[in-house]
DNA sequence: TATGAATGAGCCTTCATTCAT
DNA sequence: TATGAATGAAGGCTCATTCAT
């Protein structure tokens, strides 16, 4: 979709239909007849972008046992590779996030399976020692994706006031490495 | 400034010039001749939130060496409260790192400062083995603003994907307690 | 024909081709094969009402010397009951009435028939002293036709200024009666 | 106003905004303060054309016994120097009649007061023989409406029908006399 | 024959910005 | 200094009509 393009740079009030239809090489009748409105085809784009997320983390179920050790980096890793291959994803989640409407219903129900199995490497690397018995991980979890997501939602402002490039992969897998510390039992 | 309430819940391109004369009873000439454009009224409000978090900031000044044990608990409380009480600041910044351009120039030196104190505290903190050594003070920093940033930047969408309600003041002081156990060693 | 429903509802203008087509679930291409354009079709509507009309008037050629007496209440009734049992006609005649351009050139013949058989039927009348010697039959049946469209055509407005619900039959019935009164001699 | 031009001779939704602006030698952006939209327009010129009506009936008031014998004779003519004056009343009535919405909630008191007095002269008309006793003033009204709004709405599509042009005026006078003779006694 | 898509224009409505008083 | 009006350009959405399959 040629829409995801214009709502997650612009966002909904941004966005110009005319200059969807044109990317999309489609005619904007089209556009209407499919999704009523610019509103509904801004809820596609959002819902879509969502279930990139949840599709891509299914790789995550592939984490096992032995992965236990590394997980916060895989994890991590894994994280901010999808917001460098999918810069869509944060931009429109942020678009979302302060428009008042809300504009997807249901979220995927993939990412809760997900979530659980990580929950359950999870709990059984607390057995080991690997993680902090008194943090939950719920907010281990969030820990990652709110650092991943400022990784790239804030990187205009923060490359100001860090002086930190990390549109540098290099930089970012730094950080990757020293979060995972951060976030790792020692 | 009413500017501040227009721009922070709307945006640029949702805030409406009539409507922010109107709520400031000021009368549109007195903005134009004082700003020149919509653009720059925005320029000005954001630099005014990046000048309230940096005087809010000063407080953290006061934090000496004794504090270092709690550094963490600190700062997060800090931030979270700021939001919590200022939460122009996350919204005007969410929309300033979504725009291509960019309209605030400098920003204020005396973050820098107070980054710098911090800094301090935190290495000494390193020697004395509240911090993990091998994570700088950047990243722990980052960390710190980035949790706090999502907290309040992602309450919409993670409320359903995390299912929990920040807005509770309890779950808040809850999740500043567990980040701080998560960000200090042990 | 299912272009009645919408042109009487909606009038030319305000009528919509698709909701025709979809409604005569019949597809466009056929439309436009049959009529060229939208103009003519609601040309076509229109004077199947008029045929509509003219052919429900034929049975007004059964009235007879007899009933001369009650001729001003039959052909009230007449009216009245075509204007209620088919809604269509007075509507594409306001339509067409309240539209610069002509849509239909020439009216039935038959009501020419019908008119000039009243006629004779009410010069005969006339002889008998049952109606007005000095008011012409043009005058009368203008009268009538005006009454019992204005009943139909006027009825939101009026029932407002007049307080009346010609929706209900007996209200109708009513007016039929007092109206062959008014009309009549007598 | 100029809209009334423009809605009177194409309707509600055949009108244009623009035309309108233009026309009035005003801006858009003045109408939509005013009335924020076309739809709220329409209703001001519905009400104004109603309080034309109104206004010109007050003269009616001047009307006293001494007038009962030539009474029908005078309110047709009154109604049918109205119509003709003013145009744009039947018109808009008939655009109203036909739209699905009601656009003016509030029909003038100023008509009511007019309606009871020439309710009165039409009783003491009755008591005197003017008038039929089986026919009330509300048919009687009624009919004087009907005719003369019928005259002019109808006009286009009568002229065929009947073969009558009542745009000269002389057809006029002729049609007010004979429908006097027909709505009065004898 | 029937269908989905395309076109191109038009219309209502809204803004940022500027004039004029 | 303050106010109402003006301007000019968009932008969302809709339609009648036509193509192409």
């Amino acid at each position: 979709m040629a829409a995801r393009q214009e709502f997650s740079s612009k966002g909904l009030h941004g966005a110009r239909v005319d200059e969807i239809a044109e990317r999309a090489e489609a005619n904007k009748q089209r556009i209407y007849a499919y999704y009523q409105n610019k509103e509904n085809l801004f809820g596609e784009v959002l819902a879509h972008c969502f279930n990139e997320i949840a599709q891509n983390e299914q790789a995550l179920l592939q984490l096992g046992e032995r992965d236990i050790p590394v997980l916060t980096e895989k994890l991590l890793s894994h994280y901010v590779d999808f917001h460098a291959r999918y810069p869509f994803f944060w931009r429109m989640l942020a678009w979302e996030n302060l428009d008042e409407k809300r504009h997807v219903k249901t979220l995927p129900q993939a990412r809760q399976q997900v979530f659980a199995h990580l929950g359950r490497l999870y709990a059984q690397g607390q057995e080991r020692g690997n993680f902090k018995k008194d943090v939950t991980f719920e907010t281990y979890l969030f820990g990652l994706m709110a650092v991943s997501f400022f990784l790239f939602a804030n990187q205009k402002s923060s490359a100001e006031s860090l002086k930190l490039d990390f549109s540098k992969s290099k930089v970012r897998d730094q950080f990757v490495k020293e979060f995972a510390r951060l976030f790792d039992v020692a």
